[in-house]
DNA sequence: GACCAGGCGTCTT
DNA sequence: AAGACGCATGGT
């Protein structure tokens, strides 16, 4: 499945888009740092990548062990999924069809759990771009350097002593004290990734919505993109309004059970057509 | 259910 | 150059 040779990682994923991936807003830690080559932090791994020949390949550029930098970019690319099955079954209904046709091979990311907690809640009334921004200027400032100007995520201990204005750097504007909550809840034990992990979906949301700064969509974020809960569908009003002209009866049931995979490929679809 | 909470990227004038 | 608008929302 996964193949590391002299320092580079290659992971088989016919029909991927990358750059679609990475940029379709799940995640805000990548950049464009050559012609097909990206460079992005997830956790305390960093890496440039690649899609060459079918494969994603991965060049480590921090983080553990080859094995672990293996095992590390293979779950969070989701290699386990078997994509080219689900576009088939999707592809059952005429118009999810046209949303697989127009997203070409994205993938729904595993990403580390506090990293999608703090990165969707900055996400709340703002825009990808920005988004962007906040999360370097917060990585920078209370994250772990990794060389290369490259900074880790902060960890949930680095922000939970600091105040508000200890974030006005980072423009975050109204969502620094939500950032600040939830790394308090989550040092404190309060909030815990295993716990969240083993709740039935409902009570993990639940247990999210306490966070001040959570509300349904953004806890349902979490839930998709660091749970895998792929039954979860993290609908905002953009969302809604695409889905409304879309599929006005609601999610087709051939996506029933990756009814948040499915959602990835209308959105994609949506963000070209309407 | 309305309204407010930073600030910024982007589009208009 | 300045102003308007909207934002992958949530709290009050």
């Amino acid at each position: 499945m996964a193949v590391h040779t002299n320092n580079k990682i290659i992971l088989p994923a016919p029909g991927f888009n990358l750059a679609a991936t990475l940029f379709s807003g799940q995640s805000f830690t990548w950049q464009q740092t050559g012609p097909g080559v990206y460079t992005g932090v997830a956790g305390i791994h960093a890496a440039n990548a690649q899609y060459i020949d079918g494969s994603i390949v991965l060049i480590p550029l921090a983080g553990g062990n080859p094995g672990q930098a293996t095992a590390f970019w293979a779950n969070y690319f989701d290699m386990d999924t078997d994509y080219a099955a689900l576009e088939t079954r999707f592809s059952r209904h005429k118009k999810l069809a046209e949303c697989v046709q127009a997203s070409c091979g994205i993938r729904v990311l595993r990403q580390p759990f506090f990293d999608t907690l703090i990165s969707f809640i900055i996400s709340q009334n703002n825009n990808i771009k920005r988004i962007t921004g906040i999360v370097q200027r917060l990585a920078q400032g209370f994250g772990a350097p990794l060389g290369n100007g490259l900074y880790a995520f902060p960890t949930p201990q680095a922000l939970a002593t600091l105040l508000p204005e200890d974030l006005a750097d980072i423009r975050a504007g109204f969502r620094a004290k939500y950032i600040l909550d939830a790394a308090r809840r989550v040092a404190s034990g309060e909030i815990d990734e295993a716990r969240l992990r083993a709740l039935p979906t409902n009570e993990a949301r639940e247990a999210l919505m306490a966070i001040v700064g959570v509300g349904r969509k953004v806890a349902d974020c979490v839930l998709l993109y660091t749970l895998s809960r792929t039954e979860v569908v993290p609908m905002d009003v953009w969302m809604k309004r695409a889905m409304e002209q879309t599929f006005p009866k609601g999610m087709p049931s051939c996506a029933s059970g990756y009814e948040g995979i499915a959602q990835q490929y209308i959105f994609c679809w949506a963000r070209e057509n309407l």
